[in-house]
DNA sequence: ATGCGTCATGGTAACGTTTCCACGCATGCT
DNA sequence: AGCATGCGTGGAAACGTTACCATGACGCAT
């Protein structure tokens, strides 16, 4: 079959015109017994199938839905992403993936490309959707767009946990245990509403414990995956008792650096994560973390576009519920002491850290 | 902007035809200095942006790519998917993306849609290659097409690592270490040609060492997800010294119920993994493991693929190297005993190991 | 028997783009 | 001056599909 077979051949083939072929062959319109099986049969021998681009040039629907997210390599969006193919299933649209490797710029043009290709909506996290010509671009064409991991903005729909609250109670819970000295550890602050979010709900929940502000430290990705670096920065710190990390991924690397410094977890220092990767409940140390899921998120992004595609309008869905998980890296810090009375762990040197960077 | 501006209200706009349009804002043709700036300027006023589907539907390519993979929420799909697109940006080509969850009728399927959306050319990762109706039909309209994952199969080309090799690599080293009871340990066996190559090549190597086969230990998702249950499977062995893991994730999971078990890993029991994902190294007993790229095998994929639609024929390239990354799970087995004289820990009973995991 | 409604059927326009071809005009050559 | 050449330009076909409309045939009621 070396030339594509249309519409036109199978017309042919069963004798009739190609407006009949196309009722039967869509069951859209009346036509006879005999004229059906010989449409169908001539179908199925020259293995004819539709060819999605003449249908949307000619309905002007592409039945492709387009979606953006930060990178795929997270398996937090990966995970989205799966649930929006999961929503997607058996529905009839199909998904057209892009990343943006957090880039803001990029993210913009992947929007206008995808709009190049007549999506027929959009499910997107980006890096700055306040500010993207092209998703101003999408509205005005009236093309539906559905957010995911967003906190609620100007006039679009999101899946979304509530970030600020579900910070908010890691910080309750360390004060609850008694701790006094916290810190915030994120990957990409500044391209991330979500990390943003999390850092201001707990530090407001601390300032209204009455506790110092958090320590915020931003990482680049290098020093995230080298935990030697991420040591010497936690060295560096005034000694806090809890961490909250932006995600899981950081909560496990900063539970090496802790063992580099010789820091026992948690006794030394509690750690809560974000995220509730399931890899989390599986270590040795079973990570405290806030479990949200981020299928269901994508499940429901997806849901409400096709709500929107139906040509029903949706409304705002309540955040998605997110669970504080009990997990091993957490707990009371080892004693109550003054703040500036307190002996730091003396950081261990350079050397002795190497040395014993060495034998591990 | 309600309804969406084409090349003809362009051309209306600058007063000239469709034609010398077309010819200016693709700079495919000779034109006048004057119209040229007419056109540009009207395209721009008017917002214009070619409609991807007219041209499809006029040049019979899609510029798209299709993408089958088994599932996003693995991330070493996920990041081959990555290493796809990164290969694919600036190519002017864009990525539809398809998951299997595993189904070999669902990947089938999923052929046959990309198919149907005439993309350019596929890059896959299926449960059964060998049997796929969709992918011949592909090789007869022509369709280019290039694996990831898969070992060599007859027509196809496919980036992958040597599966086989790699096992026999991970049994070599158990047996130098002086280990004689092995158990090979997979989620979908029989879904994976990945895993059953592996478990070849681990199976030979043995045979090879003159070990004895290794027990081989097939796993539901829900039994590798729940450590008890997997901990009963793993006291039910005929007392293994050392595991292979077919994945990392695995591997992880079985050292979480051997803890269940009261087994010390590697004193009890050692452990490798496959694949190499980044979490493994952040463990408190670093994993040890085949590394692979995912990301590096998607890119290689995805050059392949661009090098077919350019037109040129790639050979089959080598497979891409693996290493073996060292690991605290892999040691000497505690002594050395004959097979027949040695006392297996008693397995606990199902109590005690209920009592273990409440205060876990 | 005639008219009318119903049903099966096929022709054709339209969707947005590119490409082929033809036309007109200016220029340069013999 | 006549002719060839080249360039700028626009008309129209083609890609595959569906929707609209017209046509013809048939059955039924008057």
């Amino acid at each position: 079959m070396k030339t594509k077979v249309t519409i036109k051949d199978v017309a042919r083939e069963a004798g009739c015109g190609v407006a009949t072929a196309s009722r039967v062959l869509n069951k859209s319109g009346p036509a006879s017994a005999g004229v059906r099986v010989r449409v169908e049969t001539a179908a199925r021998d020259l293995g004819f199938s539709f060819s999605a681009i003449g249908r949307a040039l000619q309905s002007s629907r592409t039945m492709t839905i387009g979606c953006l997210v930060p990178s795929l390599a997270n398996p937090v969006f990966a995970e989205a992403v799966q649930g929006v193919q999961q929503a997607l299933a058996g529905s009839g649209y199909h998904l057209l993936i892009t990343s943006s490797n957090y880039d803001g710029a990029a993210d913009n043009d992947a929007i206008a490309t995808l709009l190049a290709r007549e999506v027929d909506g959009l499910i997107l996290t980006m890096v700055a959707p306040e500010e993207s010509p092209a998703l101003n671009a999408a509205r005005l064409r009236g093309t539906p767009v559905s957010l995911m991991f967003h906190d609620p903005l100007d006039g679009f729909l999101t899946a979304h946990v509530d970030n600020f609250a579900a910070a908010r109670e890691v910080a309750q819970r360390f004060w609850a245990l008694g701790h006094r000295r916290t810190a915030f550890l994120a990957l990409r602050f500044a391209s991330s509403d979500r990390s943003r979010n999390r850092y201001a709900g707990f530090h407001a929940e601390c300032r209204a414990r009455g506790l110092p502000d958090p320590a915020l430290i931003e990482l680049s990705e290098a020093e995230a995956n080298t935990p030697e670096l991420l040591a010497r920065i936690l060295a560096s710190l005034n000694g806090p008792t809890a961490l909250f990390a932006s995600n899981d991924f950081l909560a496990i690397a900063v539970q090496k650096a802790a063992r580099l410094l010789g820091w026992q977890v948690p006794r030394d220092l509690s750690i809560v994560g974000f995220d509730g990767i399931e890899i989390g409940r599986l270590l040795d140390i079973p990570l405290a973390t806030i479990e949200t899921s981020p299928e269901i998120m994508g499940h429901q992004a997806a849901r409400t576009l096709l709500d929107m595609l139906r040509g029903s309008t949706p409304v705002q869905p309540p955040p998605l519920p997110f669970s504080f998980r009990a997990g091993a890296t957490l707990a009371a810090p080892r004693a109550e002491r003054p703040d500036d009375g307190r002996v730091a762990p003396r950081p261990p040197s350079v050397h002795s850290l190497k040395s014993h960077l060495k034998q591990g």
